[in-house]
DNA sequence: TTGTAAGCGTTATCAC
DNA sequence: GTGATAACGCTTACAA
């Protein structure tokens, strides 16, 4: 139904309102005063149409035998009452509610805004509505929030987690076996289905194009270790770096949380060395964001003095000083993916599937790269 | 119960399971095999500690006096069979449903992101859930969205419109009265509250400060004029541009919409004028970044070949080159305060609120400050 | 203090 | 084809 016939909907309404003889202009008395109109239910459609609830049913769900003069009763009186099912109801008598629970650590970062948006164009394209909770970073609130969401009843589970240990997951859920999939934050075997970003072939993408560069010591910005990304991406630093016969020290890797601030004191440690990196690889947009924060706050110039790569390439990426070399992926399509799965595992049981997107790197100026020609 | 709790009372429950005498090693016919385990009803509960099922209801909810040893024995046989409550039919019998439904024209907007973490946190706080609706910047999307909402019989609104006619809302929310409150993009007049961004104050701050800069020709990229937040910052700039004298021609102002193309496409065209404006105010962040981005196309220089200021104030806003002049405000803070006037009519029925949340201006490089020091 | 029973608004299983 | 009727899992008068 377009706006325009909703318009006009609206228009009829009222207007069958106001001739129909129950409500006439001079009736006072409280008997005669439009009823407080509740929401109308089946019964009332059902009155309406002259039949029973059980027909009304029917003939509004399309299932089995009926005259077609019913449903065209029955159809009738439902628009003419503006019938809506109670979704309510209709869930608790079948048991499926068409509902999934989409539970992310931080949904105003903008990796996460993206995957949701994604999930939720597929999730509606089939039917469903999305319920989100944030968990805030937190465990505890991401336990809660599965919780919640399952005391709902919800069909699926769309699950970024910022770190559950795998049990008290699969404890919560097991007198309700409820499909789940993970995404970017993943539990490690848990779930019906996990998509995750190639963090591995990221991170060496972001090592190789270093040591391109002619970069001998390079540091990382490492991000939360309770999180699958996280470990990951530091997994693959020590792989990738090791490849190329480089052994970084600890004291170059800093390990801290997502957020902008940590990378901004995580970069102020870095750079306070007596000799510090020469380049440095963030886990995150965020992470590189505080870097060059704490760079600009130092005098430290990037790439001159200091190169910068990140895993994850933010919308305004080139429009930084200087541009930020990045591994680049799309975020809306491991939401979009993430749910196509927890789609299929909703109607069936198919195997459990572990699917990774592919992420490219995305060279601009804070590698070095057109700065100096001599990549 | 911290997550440290959790994992014991997890273990616990594995105990028990595998202790009890239902469950022999040796019994193997279908009739001892465990049960398909079902969730656990309130019947369940109550057979369990031996009452009736109102009694168990009574002693969970801690309503009505009841013997201390009752609820004792309901609330262990509850644990006993982690018990929990179906939020379905909870709702179906007390008609409420602590949910609210949070509609936007897009989630993955760094502004509306934002809000939707300020709103979560507070509704969160007062018991309620969130149920997301991604409007997709489409008036009849925005429609559907909310009367999905209704049929899952949320208890209140909040809103964000891209253009809803007032009527056709109304209409649908007539039989089913349920509190709304709007923010950022208002509808006139509907709703129980309201709360926008101080626009007017926040266009005067840029204006004021272009002129302060010597600028005489200042170009506009509107916004979506469907939106109360793109007419209100356009009316206001009519009227704050004529304060100073300035009489801006219709050629240089751009109504278009938000996203970060609609800006480039926009600031190309204001770009390619023979005699171009001399500045240029963005009704949004992602406006700004696409002029931005149409500037550096074109090879103009900001801002000394034009300069730019924005109405919002991307968190990277001083890590772009060059550092982005904009009216700031805590975009959380919209979707907080949004959320407490929706808990207060929910919880009763207050006169109708409209808040402003406050903005002011920060100087950056992009408007001429610190590039010469003329200001 | 506790139990009985009547719904909340649907859909599903029977009969007719 | 259509209509009673029994759930779905909970809360809440009203009785006892």
């Amino acid at each position: 139904m377009t706006l325009q016939e909703r318009v006009w909907q609206r228009r009829n309404r009222l207007r069958n309102r106001f001739s129909s003889p129950a409500s006439s202009e001079s009736g006072e008395s409280p008997a005669s005063a439009p009823a407080p109109r509740r929401k109308s239910t089946l019964a009332d459609v059902a009155e309406q149409a002259g039949v029973s609830t059980s027909t009304a049913s029917r003939a509004l769900n399309g299932h089995g035998g009926l005259a077609p003069a019913t449903r065209a009763a029955v159809e009738d009186a439902a628009a003419r009452l503006n019938f809506q099912p109670s979704a309510l109801a209709r869930s608790l008598r079948t048991q499926r509610t068409f509902t999934v629970g989409f539970v992310v650590p931080d949904v105003s970062s903008p990796f996460y805004a993206a995957t949701l948006q994604g999930a939720q164009g597929t999730l509606e394209r089939a039917g469903y509505r999305v319920m989100l909770m944030d968990a805030n970073q937190d465990v505890d609130r991401e336990l809660a929030a599965v919780e919640t969401l399952l005391s709902h009843q919800v069909d699926g589970l769309l699950i970024s987690s910022a770190g559950l240990p795998r049990d008290v997951f699969e404890g919560t859920l097991e007198d309700r076996p409820t499909p789940t999939v993970f995404f970017d934050g993943v539990i490690e075997g848990a779930g019906d289905g996990a998509v995750t970003l190639d963090d591995e072939r990221g991170i060496v993408l972001l090592v190789e194009h270093l040591v391109e560069h002619g970069h001998e010591r390079i540091g990382l910005l490492a991000g939360s270790q309770r999180e699958s990304a996280g470990a990951a991406r530091f997994r693959a630093f020590l792989s990738a770096t090791a490849v190329h016969g480089l052994k970084p020290e600890k004291r170059d890797v800093k390990l801290c949380s997502w957020a902008i601030e940590d990378g901004r004191r995580a970069g102020a440690e870095l750079l306070a060395e007596e000799t510090p990196v020469t380049a440095v690889i963030a886990s995150s947009a965020e992470l590189a964001l505080g870097f060059m924060s704490a760079a600009s706050a130092r005098g430290a110039r990037i790439p001159d003095d200091v190169a910068l790569v990140a895993f994850d390439d933010p919308y305004f990426g080139d429009l930084l000083e200087p541009p930020l070399t990045a591994v680049a992926y799309d975020p809306r399509s491991v939401g979009a993916i993430a749910a196509e799965l927890l789609v299929a595992g909703m109607r069936s049981q198919p195997e459990r599937r572990e699917l990774r997107i592919p992420v490219k790197l995305v060279r601009r100026r804070s590698c070095g790269c057109g700065a100096d020609r001599a990549q």
